[in-house]
DNA sequence: CATTAACCCGAATAAAAGCTCGGAAATACT
DNA sequence: AGTATTTCCGAGCTTTTATTCGGGTTAATG
């Protein structure tokens, strides 16, 4: 680990870009191998020379793109954060085109965003407890942005949303809960409840509050 | 960091209980010292010899008491977990205190809550996202399991707490959602919004849920 | 075909950090 | 006081791991 402590988000990004078609593989295979890792065996388990042995690469050709191994995790996460917002914000999507119907609204999104974290449960789980450097990478906080972004647009467009007394502190409140309480039944399995009385359960709430 | 990835229970734990005064005196303070650059500096920070050497102790004297870094840092969790456990548990004897009142009663216990651990932000900040073996301490998953206890016996005493189709799913929603929200409003400092707004706003919630 | 640029390789380097061990010093016991 | 036990010490051993670098290989370019 060493006096890895204060990281400049410059350090994040990849060195160079390939240019070449093999080098592309290369590079993905690296990114997929870190991925892998991770998900698998947790933080400490990944290091440079076992990334590029599962990517089938030269420790070399490692450093040819990535200029350290932060910026190797970095970029995995921050593809499957580009995926997780982009399955996220369709499923909104979705959910708003069911316009009359809040309660199959509601749920069609809750489904939504479960799936979206549920299949990436494990890296998920590495990345949110281990990764130190975890909030400074672009893509992360651009989740946590996106998310409030669209729950306060929601709020605006749809005057049936939210009444309380701090619309704004509610909203927030409300997301950031529904987002948590998702991530926690994913990540942290409750024994007794089933996932699917969570989600009917946390759509009858949602509805109480709007 | 090297190939510490499974850990078992046992290593978590002091190798020795001291016997004399200044024996304990150490122990305290690696254990402080743990935590102070635990918070301070993050995990990657806490390397053994620096533990010893703001312990005011050497490396030798370290390990006489803990078999191995995780050690310390987990006796240094273990230790706040019963702190806010304590604190969180009387939190709701003395909301309960206040029976006839439910708002005053659910503003207390939220105030509880968020004291206990605003008072322990920065710590609780590096403890959950970088500590690898977070879960693996008792107290930890004590601290889970208390919480859910309280939230559940009190849905049993209380006839008129949370009336959704599945009481047991819902209160495990309820109790998680405001956790989380209080804990990720106290670690994460949201941009616009006051932590009193939001307490109040938290309150509102709750209330209209029960 | 010649030349340049991109890509790939992996042994070796160097630094970091966990932990040991032989023995000295303080305290308790009788 | 004399002995046993507990406590403390810290230089150094050992292992791990991130990263470098000199040189070879493959692909583009003109």
């Amino acid at each position: 680990m060493s006096a890895v402590d204060r990281i400049q988000v410059a350090d994040l990004q990849a060195k160079k870009q390939p240019r070449q078609a093999r080098a592309r593989a290369t590079f993905d295979a690296i990114v997929e191998a870190g991925a892998q890792l991770l998900a698998a065996e947790g933080y400490a388990a990944v290091t440079t020379n076992r990334v590029a042995e599962r990517a089938g690469v030269s420790i070399g050709s490692l450093y040819e793109y990535f200029p350290n191994k932060q910026s190797i995790i970095a970029s995995a996460l921050a593809r499957v954060m580009r995926e997780i917002t982009a399955e996220v914000s369709h499923g909104l999507r979705e959910a708003l085109s069911l316009d009359g119907q809040p309660r199959a609204g509601i749920d069609s999104w809750m489904r939504a965003m479960t799936a979206a974290l549920d299949r990436r449960g494990a890296l998920l789980r590495v990345a949110l407890r281990e990764v130190p450097f975890l909030w400074d990478i672009p893509e992360v906080r651009g989740l946590s942005d996106t998310l409030q972004h669209i729950a306060q647009e929601g709020r605006r467009k749809s005057q049936r949303v939210v009444h309380f007394d701090d619309p704004e502190a509610s909203t927030y409140l409300l997301m950031t809960m529904v987002w948590s309480a998702i991530l926690q039944t994913v990540l942290y399995r409750p024994a007794h409840l089933s996932r699917e009385r969570l989600t009917q359960t946390l759509v009858e709430m949602v509805l109480k509050l709007l």
